[in-house]
DNA sequence: TTGAAAGCGGTACCAT
DNA sequence: ATGGTACCGCTTTCAA
């Protein structure tokens, strides 16, 4: 554990001379310079990161928080995680600045990144998959903003890093375990918010490779419900009675699993199809204790919005770069027997 | 964010003043003590995590982690997941003594725990469940060092905190799971660890209570392999050859999963008997996408590592008390699928 | 180009 | 019983 001042000394120089040589702050004379990299290095320093926070108090780091996700379950326990951090973060002075809207809307999000407060200088975006928003991601970077995308990703962006799950392996896994869960001739109705949303399609497409090889299994139908309940209700029950041969529901929706549930239901269909959805709300759960849903894979809500904070804090604090730029998750499945709430809060 | 300095100045004393009483260190006046919580309180006041961080580091805080798991696989993904929590808090000054061994022996562990260096102040302990274990907890904990139980937890014991799994919801989740990925007649053969383990018992217990309402369902046999894989290949052979009906292994130990798998292999009943195991070392992995492991039970082994770890540093370092006695980790269901080992490693 | 010093919040020790 | 001060490691500012 060598700090500074020892590096000063063996240097023969003063602390401020390290510092300005290890912050490439210039102003220092290059053999000095050299010496002092070399020490440090030989020395393998890394800075205490108790002080570089203490010290960090005076700047006021901020981080501004994006998500037009305002009233989806799932992101409420993500949001609700990122409140926490922010407790126990705000000791340290960390700042964080809300944006949280219901809209998901490209003008609406472009806005917001471009009317930042210039006192920001980290962001944590769910973002929407749109030119115009890579843009404004580029904007950012390039003024030295630590861009963090939660969630979802956005394509061949300039962003720092992504914290999220694999969506390609979600569907690939929920269709194994469909088929593992039914070993009989599978015809499939799928739900899910909109082919728009990236990870939605991604979901969609990890979902028809894990049926490609099996002959007993085909999809019928396609819905598209907004991740809107009500809607998912009108829709899912069309889609139904248009099929009557459905008998496997796959709702990759994020907001329309209860509707599609209350579909089936109406349907007087509860005791013929199976059911595997996403995530936890209560409402779901709801349904897999009734029997309708059999499983649901869970994708770590509150370890999304923790680590997403933490990365900013480590950067914006203690001054430490990320590990890694891409922070997956990993789809876990759940019944009803380990659903468990209170331990996922850890 | 107040800090003491602040308090000091609104109560008209000296820093030193308001830390003797914030930290009970006696030898203040009870009127001013009095004043100085109020003030506290009433400003909200809450240590700088930082600061503390910074002044630990002349106490060198020192923890000794203690486990009889040397060479176990499981075991060994803890161990590693520790190894980089050391790496990140040894900066903040932050000692850890290893002390991995492995034998699961009631009198190597009295005597690790009796010759801690008197510099220890926290201890994470994988306890073997022994009365005698329980008094040497307790003559540390009276020391006032602050002990956490890892993986498995000890009966009635003063240890603060215990991080690991719920072994009982384990046991029914992997029985609920083997029946409904096998909705016919189950003639299954258990093969654990050792009953003395007081997890493995209580997985057993869940899984018991998991098959009691399914007439389909019953037990034939249960076999105690000593989490070693030779000793499980020769046990499981000479369980399977006497209940040839079996058609079920729900494998819930530790270390013989891997020889429980040969022995159905070498009976030359792969196609007929369904295996659902626990954890997801390599070999496990291996009979999974082999198809004879049907899913397994992951436990979080790094994240036990990880959070055991980090609440030691927040308490000796940051000096915050945990916030939850038992940090109870989901037990997860993993199909060939959703394995993930990357993923794991957050 | 460089050094010296103050300050971030908390703790510990010495002097009174 | 209380105040003053030095120190933990790092950053920043000011003076030279």
């Amino acid at each position: 554990m060598i700090t500074i001042k020892e590096i000063a000394d063996l240097c023969g120089v003063s602390r401020g001379t390290v510092d300005r040589v290890l912050n490439n702050r210039g102003n220092v004379k290059s053999e000095k310079k050299q010496l002092i990299l070399k020490v440090a290095k030989e020395m393998n320093y890394s800075p205490n990161p108790a002080g570089k926070a203490l010290a960090a108090r005076k700047l006021k780091p901020t981080v501004a928080v994006i998500m037009p996700s305002l009233g989806i379950g799932f992101f409420d326990a993500v949001l609700e995680a990122m409140k926490k951090a922010e407790a126990s973060y705000y000791l340290y002075g960390l700042q964080v600045e809300w944006h949280i809207t219901q809209s998901y809307d490209v003008e609406v999000q472009c806005r917001q990144l471009a009317e930042l407060n210039e006192r920001v200088t980290a962001v944590i975006l769910m973002p929407i998959n749109h030119e115009r928003i890579g843009i404004e991601i580029k904007r950012l970077t390039d003024a030295g903003v630590f861009v963090l995308t939660l969630n979802n990703d956005i394509e061949n962006s300039t962003r720092a890093c992504y914290v999220g799950t694999d969506y390609f392996n979600g569907g690939l896994t929920a269709g194994a375990l469909l088929q593992m869960l039914n070993r009989h001739e599978l015809n499939i109705g799928i739900t899910l918010g909109s082919l728009q949303i990236l990870g939605h399609a991604q979901r969609l497409a990890g979902f028809r490779q894990s049926i490609a090889d099996n002959a007993q299994a085909k999809i019928l139908a396609v819905t598209e419900d907004q991740d809107d309940e009500i809607l998912s209700y009108e829709k899912n029950l069309a889609m139904l009675r248009q099929h009557p041969e459905i008998n496997a529901l796959f709702a990759a929706s994020s907001g329309g699993i209860y509707g599609a549930c209350r579909a089936v239901i109406t349907c007087g269909r509860e005791k013929d199809i199976s059911v595997i959805a996403f995530d936890t709300l209560p409402t779901t759960i709801e349904m897999m204790e009734r029997g309708l849903i059999q499983a649901t894979i869970y994708q770590h809500p509150r370890r999304q919005g923790q680590i997403a904070m933490q990365i900013i804090f480590d950067y914006l604090v203690n001054g430490k770069e990320p590990e890694k730029e891409l922070n997956l998750l990993t789809n876990e499945i759940r019944i009803k027997e380990n659903i468990s709430a209170t331990a996922d809060m850890i």
